[in-house]
DNA sequence: ATTATATTTAACCATATGGTTAAATATTGA
DNA sequence: TCAATATTTAACCATATGGTTAAATATAAT
């Protein structure tokens, strides 16, 4: 969990990677069509793809030469529910939350 | 934008840092109390704590010789707005809640 | 069969990251 | 004043990251 968490926030710390997913959000493409508009070698762009891949927040399809690349977007949702519990949530929400938290821990603790 | 969302990211990628935001959930804390339950020197969370503050995600106030750590869930706003644009999950369900619940007890229990 | 196209792999480089220990800096308490 | 406490700064180290170029691989087209 702690692993995924890392690799997901780590893939979109990186502005090229978050406008390559940001491009994928059109539609699928091809290496070559996906390191088309960025001033960065194209083995510099399939290192990106794959960290992406590795994420879960693309997948790459192989047909023929060309690797099709593909928007995983439900790769987003662990680090989305992550955050919504801190920054969207207001106060008595996060009170919530807490209390869930602790109550669980007093039902594993009387277990 | 792009700096401040790579900023952001970065700073949640690493799960110490994760788990020093679930921490200041509770309450405001000391860089010391922040320190203790990590097998980690003091310096080392004194440098995480900066990355925190620079992207925005907790604060600090020195009051005498304590410097006070204070989470500030609006740090989160960009970036979780930044996923919501993606729009292609559903807004999170029980399911998740519970995920999230049981790897915030796993951190606490863990130390 | 040869050449062009699409992509990856390998080897390398500079800088960033996450940790350490030792020393420095305040501030508080005796 | 002197010692303890809280925290940061400095110097260092190993590994990770993001880029490069050159070579390798596989497929498609002529």
């Amino acid at each position: 969990m702690q692993a995924k968490l890392n690799e997901l926030f780590s893939a979109l710390s990186d502005a090229t990677r978050r406008e390559i997913l940001i491009m994928l959000l059109e539609d699928d493409m091809a290496v070559t069509d996906v390191a088309h508009p960025f001033d960065m070698s194209l083995p510099a762009i399939s290192k990106h793809l794959n960290i992406l891949s590795n994420a879960g927040l693309i997948s790459q399809e192989r047909r023929g030469r060309v690797n099709w690349c593909k928007l995983e977007p439900d790769g987003l949702r662990d680090a989305s529910v992550w955050m919504l519990s801190f920054g969207q949530f207001d106060i008595p929400d996060i009170e919530d939350l807490e209390r869930l938290i602790e109550s669980h821990i007093d039902l594993t603790q009387t277990n």
